[in-house]
DNA sequence: GAATCAATACCCCGTTCGGGGTATTCTGAA
DNA sequence: TTCAGAATACCCCGAACGGGGTATTGATTC
C-alpha cells in the first residue's frame, strides 16, 4: 500500500527540497503540499476520500495559525491522519505542545533527508520516530527528571484558559455528563435553544466540533 | 573513541550470539560478559578504570536478582554507565520500571541484529534508542493518554473490566477522538453501518447511551 | 451615552445519531 | 460437529445534533 503523503511547509526553497525527495520513492506517495495551515485545513478538507493523506508533514512555523494548531484542528477533522512535525525548534515546549496537539512524531530540520523518509515508513508500522534529542527528552520526562513544560501546575491553567464563562463551564458540565440540548434545558430552566447557543459557543472556545472532542477537553484540561 | 561495551545476561546462546556479534565492529569493543545481575555488579566493581564500560546491554530475566535491580545498584555505584535493556517485555510496567532506575535505551530481544550495534552507537551520541513500540508508548504516555503504570492502583484496571473486544476498544478509542461513523468507517476501512454495529454493542457493555457518556468512561477508567 | 460581554432566544436545514431489530460468516474451543 | 463470540452488514425511523445566522436585554466599564 503507497502512503500519501502531504506536506505543510511555508519556505518555499524546502518545500520544493522535500517534494523532490518524495518523488523517488514507490512506496511514499506526495498528495498535497500546502504553505499555511489555513490551506492544509481547507485543502485537505476539499479532497476526495482517495487522496487524503495518511501522513502530513508539519512544520509548526507558519504564517498566521502556527503548524501546531493546524495539527489540533486537522486531527479533529481527520483523527486518522498522522502528522510528523519537522522543524527547527527542539525546546520542549514546542515538543510537548505537539505531541498534545496530536502529533506522532517530531524531527528536526537538520536532521538528514533520508531521515525523514524513514520517520515516514517507521509511523505508519506504528512506530513513533523521533530525532535523537527529542527521543532523549521524551525519556527524561518519563524518568521523571524532567518535568513537562505543560505539566507544570502554574501553566497548566494559564496556558488553558479558554475563557469559559459560568455558564459555559456549567452547561460543559452538563455535557460531561451526557446531558441533552432537553435535558440541560430542563435542569437550567433555559429554553432548548439556548442551551444550543451556549454549546456553539463552548465549541468555538475550545476549538472542537463534537461533544466527544468536548467531552475529552473538558477531562484532559481539567476544566469541569 | 571506542566504545566500551558489556553484557548482562543469562541465556548461553544468547549472550555467545551477542558477544559474536560485536566482534565485527571497530568503534565497539567488548570489555565483559556476564551471566546474572550479581555477577555484573561484582565484577564491573573490580574491573580497572581503563575497562569500565561506557554502555551496558541488559537482560531483565536474570536469575536471582532482575535487570532492573542490576540497572539501579549499577547507575548509583556509576552513574556514568549508560543501560541498554534488551528483553523481551514490551508491557508498561516494565518499561517504565527500567527507565525509572536508570536506562537510557529499551530494546526488544526481537529486533534485528543490527538494530543492537545501531542502539549502541546512538546511545552514545546522545540519544535514546527504543523499539518501535516503546517509542510510541513512550510518546503516548507523554501525550498524556496514558499514564504511567507505576502511578496508577493496580485494581483500577482489574476493576473495570467491561469486556471489549479488541474492535470495540478500537473504535471506542476513535470515539473519544472525536470520529464519526463515517470517518470511523474509512479509518478502519468497514461500513458505517458495521461501524454503528460495534458502537452500540459498546454502549450496551459500558451501559451509557451517548458519546459524551462513553467518551467520559473511556477516560475516566483509562479503557483507551 | 457608547461599547462590550454574557445570557437568553430563535430560524433554517442538512447531517448524524441512537435504538429497535435482523442476518451471515468466520474462528476457536469444547 | 456444534456452539458461542466477534466481525461484518443492513433496515426503519424518530430524535438529536451542528452550524450558518439573527436578535434583544441587562450589567459593567469607560
Amino acid at each position: 500500500m503507497t502512503i500519501k503523503l502531504a506536506i505543510v511547509e511555508d519556505t518555499p526553497a524546502l518545500r520544493k527540497h522535500i517534494e523532490e525527495l518524495f518523488t523517488f520513492f514507490k512506496d511514499i506517495r506526495l498528495v498535497a503540499s500546502y504553505a499555511s495551515g489555513e490551506a492544509a485545513i481547507e485543502g485537505i478538507r476539499r479532497l476526495p476520500p482517495s487522496k487524503i493523506p495518511d501522513v502530513i508533514l508539519m512544520d509548526i512555523m507558519l504564517p498566521n495559525i502556527s503548524g501546531i494548531e493546524t495539527t489540533i484542528t486537522i486531527k479533529e477533522m481527520f483523527p486518522q491522519i498522522e502528522i510528523i512535525m519537522i522543524t527547527v525548534f527542539e525546546d520542549e515546549q514546542k515538543i510537548f505542545q505537539s505531541i498534545q496537539a496530536g502529533a506522532s512524531g517530531y524531527l528536526l530540520k537538520d536532521d538528514a533527508p533520508e531521515k525523514i523518509v524513514d520517520a515516514v515508513r517507521e509511523l505508519v508500522k506504528g512506530g513513533a520516530p523521533m530525532s535523537r534529542t527529542v527521543a532523549k527528552k521524551m525519556l527524561d520526562y518519563t524518568r521523571g527528571k524532567m518535568d513537562s513544560p505543560l505539566h507544570d501546575p502554574t501553566e497548566k491553567y494559564s496556558s488553558v484558559n479558554f475563557a469559559l464563562s459560568i455558564r459555559e463551564r456549567e452547561l460543559l458540565n452538563g455535557l460531561v455528563q451526557g446531558g441533552t440540548y432537553a435535558t440541560l434545558s430542563k435542569q437550567h430552566c433555559i429554553s432548548p435553544l439556548t442551551v444550543k447557543t451556549h454549546i456553539k459557543n463552548i465549541y468555538k472556545k475550545l476549538h472542537v466540533h463534537s461533544r466527544a472532542n468536548a467531552v475529552r477537553i473538558a477531562l484532559e484540561k481539567n476544566l469541569v
